[in-house]
DNA sequence: TCCTATTAGATTGTATACAATCTAATAGTA
DNA sequence: TACTATTAGATTGTATACAATCTAATAGGA
């Protein structure tokens, strides 16, 4: 009998544990550079386009400033990113690289090879999967 | 040109998203009952099978004993189960539903018709994706 | 039986997530 | 211009995740 109370037959469950096993993955590749799969997202933003303020930033991610301006003090505080204050607009604070910042971008540019290679996944597949988590994303915003 | 440092072509971050995006789905339907996803994940378990033991509950759910203890400790608070010692083996803790934990299921009955309503997908690509993704989590497991 | 290894669960410490609230700055408007 | 609303980011509080360590109990030999 199908009962829908059951764990198994939840999306969600599988989409939780799926997304925990796969940060999972990055870890041994993150723990050499000493930063979490959270501040490794904000540094792909960043690498992408510099000088961001903490609203864009959390829109890319869609995470708010609750989660993100510790986050982006501890990077600063490891000195791969400076919080400057705005000056036409003194709410915002711009995101902005440093030289660490900039060079770290090359010690993590085999990452997402290294990942791919350690997921037993076909290239075909993942690409399948993402498309159709993506499309689920942007059918469920908010 | 394509740049696998690009947070757009990551699975992982659709992974990461997604599954904060479909468990935000659950938060009206779960506040009324004053528990939280993981709550309530733990709770499908125990409705399927009473008195298991905490290693039992965490195999299950992929979760460790430094997030379960005070999430379970949480549920025993709110009256839904009790912690028992075991007899046969003094390591291990059962839990048990209370009439509380067992009538919670009936509330809880429609959840995941409502969660399947308030998401915008085909239930055959939800299908779909789930079978994709317990697959992906089948294969690498840890 | 005695000793060592293993195991179950608890505890500690760090890092998110996220709701709710707060503060200061800017925008919009009568 | 004075007033109100909105906005950006910070802060507070709660609840996970998870690594690492700890404790007590059991298992497995020599």
């Amino acid at each position: 009998m199908f009962d829908p109370l059951k764990l198994d037959v939840q999306l969600c469950f599988s989409l939780y544990t799926s997304a925990r096993t796969i940060i999972r993955k990055y870890k041994p590749f993150l723990d050499p550079l000493n930063i979490t799969y959270t501040q490794y997202i904000c540094l792909l933003v960043l690498w992408e386009k510099d000088m961001i303020s903490v609203k864009e930033l959390g829109e890319r991610l869609m995470l708010d400033s609750g989660t993100l301006t510790p986050l982006i003090k501890k990077l600063e505080k490891q000195g791969y990113l400076k919080r400057v204050r705005s000056q036409s607009d003194e709410r915002m604070i711009s995101i902005e690289l440093t030289e660490l910042g900039i060079e770290l971008k090359e010690k993590a540019k085999d990452i997402p090879e290294s990942i791919v290679q350690s997921l037993n996944i076909e290239i075909s597949d993942a690409i399948e999967l993402k498309n159709r988590l993506d499309d689920f994303i942007r059918k469920n915003p908010e």
